[in-house]
DNA sequence: CCAAACCCTGAACCATGGTTCATTTCATAA
DNA sequence: TTATGAAATGAACCATGGTTCAGGGTTTGG
């Protein structure tokens, strides 16, 4: 026997992975996929562009486990708002409103999330992170419908349209002009029949306030 | 004086410049943008690629021109059915009707149109082409208000969310499986507080049956 | 201290696809 | 028919940016 990798090692190996992870996020944060090039985040790694190739198959390998990262962290925030407790079409509510005020305050990070153009397996992830989040709204509305609190309608399209409409009224803005949070929840909302609420709901405060960055 | 123009060659030289539109636009039309390359323009066309430098100033130019050509038809069926007769919470209806069976019908042109990835110029101009929309959207919901057709909201963020919904549906569903487009109308039109009409309304027949192709 | 296995480096490599331009072809007018 | 200028050609050019790999260093076990 001549070599076993030994604990420190594995862990200085981690550590790269790790810090080049967070240099690719960093950059996609600050000017999206499309700023994150394999010599940007070799760079911001403090690493060679060849090193990348050890710890990620490629480019595409390296940007889709950001985009998880990222929207794993949005995803589940919506999820926990959606299983709380409340009445569904209170939880509705909630989900929504959670999604866009979160949206609108990092509008920078959210463009890349869903507007900016990408391709490949990449524009695969969001498909799905776009379908996942319409999944959500559209249970909600099949349970509120069950429920009574909402009319009849076609929950599968309500739902799709919900998840389209809070990002492209972001975009149509422009980065600088955001539109406003409520205003924007309130209409899209009423796409399910329902009244915008007044109050800034429970369960939201404790849940969007940390970074977003 | 030795050389001149004569009307025949000013005649040839415009179907050319036509030829290579068209060609640009067919390619568009079966695959986006993306497959409308230069080396493949000049193919279908018939020409050399370097024949396409003679006409326009680069492939960016061409394909805007190609976007164009084709928004252009979509935006001013949208505008002629605004500027209809009729009280303004119907002819929302129709313009949102309208937009939605369109775009379900033509949904590969739709996409190019409203989703496909695009950079630079050709995403300045999408993003003009959507805000021509939600203009659209904006001043119907605003006379409708002043009408008392419908409730108080913002007008401006619920017109962007409109605009934006219809496309984002469309593409959440997937390419075979278009919903449908009264549902998906349905639920646009209720962000403005309106319920749909029933009747496949007047002004709309005479609108959206041809090409679209 | 040494050999073996592994990791890092970064300049060279390569694929893609838009753009150029020397050359050829064609239309015009004398 | 021929000189002239315009138009078309398409192979060569080039920019971009992801990917590879031979060479040099580092860790491990003996």
């Amino acid at each position: 026997m001549a070599y076993r990798k030994t604990g420190k090692v594995v862990a200085q190996l981690e550590a790269n992975r790790t810090r080049i992870l967070d240099a690719a996020r960093a950059l996609v944060f600050a000017g999206g996929f499309q700023a994150a090039s394999m010599a940007a985040v070799a760079a911001k790694a403090g690493v060679a562009t060849g090193t990348l190739y050890r710890y990620f198959a490629s480019r595409e390998a390296l940007l889709l486990d950001v985009f998880r990262a990222i929207s794993d962290v949005e995803m589940s925030r919506l999820e926990d708002i959606a299983a709380g407790p409340g009445l569904p079409a209170a939880r509705l509510r909630d989900v929504v409103h959670g999604f866009a005020s979160r949206a609108v305050r990092g509008a920078r990070q959210a463009y890349s999330l869903l507007a900016e153009p990408l391709d490949g397996a990449l524009a695969e992830e969001r498909l799905a992170y776009r379908r996942r989040h319409a999944a959500i709204f559209e249970r909600l509305i099949r349970e509120a419908q069950a429920a009574g609190e909402v009319a009849a309608m076609d929950a599968h399209v309500t739902a799709a349209a919900i998840a389209g409409a809070i990002p492209s009224a972001l975009t149509l803005h422009g980065p600088d002009n955001v539109p406003d949070a409520d205003a924007l929840s309130a209409a899209v909302l009423r796409m399910a029949g329902l009244d915008p609420h007044t109050d800034t709901s429970s369960s939201l405060e404790e849940l969007s306030h940390d970074q977003s960055a």
